[in-house]
DNA sequence: ACTTGACACGAACACCGTTCGTCTGGAACA
DNA sequence: TGTTCCAGACGAACGGTGTTCGTGTCAAGT
């Protein structure tokens, strides 16, 4: 643009960029995540939003990997820990594991992350492994089958998440053809080849969900001899 | 190239390509699968051990997702499935999921692949499910409790067989280099901050893996009221 | 002989994550 | 005040991905 002469009124500025910083970067992912899915989030659409170019990203978070596992060590900050009660100590588990799911459920596709990075090391990932820990400790397990225990809760609740974000995260209407071919294969082969899936398939349901994760901490809980 | 005077031998032709199938795809994808992990297992990549280019396999998958999907079922296709026996059907759901795990673990990086597809439903996912339903229905337990087991089951199962990849499918020096990362964090902050896992971070190998694995496995048919 | 359909597959498209080089502005220093 | 330095911003370009479209070939059917 050619110099303005100086009777003319300068254009008002346009409103100022946000200074990017890691933490408006995270956020802006869970938006993106929350309102559009997981497969939305790519460093172009972040930037989109942030009304910038994706290069611009990386002097902030190093790879689009971080960035996820800042987001979801993000959505695990929102769950509170307990301190360990030794006389309420699997009651206690049942809560944390239950504030889990429920945090990340309330992030469509954020456990689909949990399954891309390969161990989650943000501080509040390590902050809910070390709380599962000691509730385990105070229930007066050893270390080692603390650490065992710990393990396959975590991994248990992890997968129910994921599974569980399938009725949140994904078009129901791609879930409902999906079941329905399962459906016409299964039905048109003898039957008694799937007689079982047949008979138990309309038990897994969005409205199931919660009865189900219990189900499953009842047999895990149920099962850990102190 | 001009015409050859007829003088001139013809060149050998060339060894023919094999005529593409879904089944030597899937096969190829495995292959490469296995070589060079699951990042590797690009559309390219596997039209590049076929010697063609990527447009070539649609008409055979739909889809890289399709693809991938296959290659988890050929996989569960090589894991017997039982015949149920009411009198060690715990024995028996042990033994499937252990099948599982090390046919999953035979090729490194497919567990992720269980965590990519939104429900598995080939033929052999299929027939998987109705196995696992059909050990814990021979064990006396209702319809919606075998459902509900085999749900946690399945996803316990399908969670430590993607953890258990981590060690054969992962350059070990970032494991190690990640371990390092988590102690020295650790380590950095107030002694007791992160006491339980400090004290056990050294349980979690690839030496332990199995021993974890049945120890989750103990918990949840442990758990397992029939 | 001609037609049709299945398969093969190159070129191109839209999108991705990331790097490199350049510019800008603020802080520190003389 | 002027200069230097550094951190951040970010466009252009690179190498890669999955996929579609259009064209050619071959075998089977009429």
């Amino acid at each position: 643009m050619t110099q303005d002469p100086p009777w003319r009124t300068p254009p008002l500025k346009p409103a100022a960029k946000p200074r990017l910083s890691q933490e408006l970067i995270v956020r802006t992912g869970l938006d993106v995540l929350v309102r559009e899915g997981l497969d939305a989030v790519s460093m172009r659409r972040v930037a989109q939003a942030l009304g910038t170019g994706p290069a611009s990203l990386y002097a902030h978070v190093a790879t689009k990997d971080e960035l996820v596992e800042l987001m979801l060590d993000q959505v695990l900050e929102e769950v509170p820990l307990p301190a360990p009660d030794p006389d309420r100590w699997r009651e206690q588990v049942r809560e944390l594991l239950r504030a889990q799911v429920r945090a990340m459920q309330a992030y469509p596709g954020i456990a689909k992350v949990a399954w891309q990075v390969m161990i989650p090391v943000g501080p509040n990932a390590l902050r809910h492994a070390e709380a599962l820990l000691s509730l385990l400790r105070a229930g007066g397990l050893s270390l080692t089958r603390a650490a065992y225990a710990a393990d396959a809760l975590a991994l248990y609740t992890k997968a129910f998440a994921y599974e569980g974000s399938t009725w949140t995260a994904v078009d129901q209407t791609e879930i409902a053809a999906r079941g329905r071919q399962m459906g016409e294969y299964m039905s048109s082969l003898p039957p008694d080849a799937f007689a079982n899936m047949l008979a138990t398939g309309h038990l897994f349901t969005a409205e199931t969900a919660a009865e189900r994760f219990e189900f499953g901490l009842d047999m895990l809980l149920g099962g850990l001899r102190v």
